[in-house]
DNA sequence: ATAGCTTATGCAACTAAATTGCATTTATAA
DNA sequence: TTATAAATGCAATTTAGTTGCATAAGCTAT
């Protein structure tokens, strides 16, 4: 992608243009699939660890990225689809997870179903995450 | 909950009885709620870390408790509800955490919704967290 | 363009969660 | 009741994530 289009979402979100923020958006956008902190510094050797997860708090915060619940300890991160604000996340896709190869990645097309629950409890965000074989696997 | 009890249900799971996981399988069904390793060694002092790190997995593995994904980065177990063997747990509620106490519970009357993934995903488990107030936080 | 303020980065140290190896103890089946 | 296989406790280690602080870099207003 562009640089000039990685820099003008950054803007858009109040960030400040850096090496490090706009490599991190690039490898968010030109994969695809969700990433943790582990898999950035993998990819992108130059920064330091320490940096990876302020950008990776800063964006979630802006509503660049959103926190995908998992049960591998590893925080994983996918980004945003529509415009989000840090007090308005409203991604409402299920989340798969490739049990072969350990990726995983939004499923944007996909709405997580209406749910009612028992009285007394409210309900503020409804995550689904789906465990399978992903097509490169099958 | 009785001990002759506890015992026939660690028997029936093919798992040795022993003083720890009497305690730690009484402590989930008398709790209700799920629990983390913390949680454990928190409210059972008597036990090395270590010890209740290995008996949650080995109930894992027995299919007497199920991992519950969350984003918080503690792994969290609830009691399954009916017979689980290691290879086919077979619990399909949504589970609930709340963001006041911080507590996870499974709500165990409610179903996770029927869903579709895209072509070539293939479905093994599906899971869903719903994250709000739970009614003694309300 | 640049001076000055604010924020981001890198390094070191630290906390917390979870795992591994090994010696010792305990449960259970014969 | 004894032999064997598995569970426990301890120490050490790995991995994930956080904090404090000095330095470097981005941005705003002149």
């Amino acid at each position: 992608m562009p640089s000039d289009e990685l820099k003008s979402i950054l803007k858009k979100h109040k960030l400040r243009i850096t090496d490090c923020r706009t490599d991190v958006l690039n490898l968010f956008i030109q994969k695809g699939s969700a990433l943790s902190q582990g898999d950035l510094e993998h990819q992108l050797g130059a920064y330091d660890r320490v940096t990876l997860y302020r950008t990776l708090n800063s964006f979630l915060q802006a509503g660049i990225l959103h926190k995908i619940p998992n049960a591998t300890g590893v925080a994983t991160y996918g980004l945003c689809h529509h415009t989000c604000s840090p007090n308005d996340h409203n991604h409402n896709h299920i989340h798969f997870k490739c049990n072969a190869c350990g990726q995983i990645e939004c499923l944007e097309d996909k709405a997580v179903p209406q749910i009612s629950v028992p009285k007394g409890y409210q309900i503020e965000v409804v995550n689904m995450i789906v465990d399978g074989i992903c097509p490169s696997c099958a």
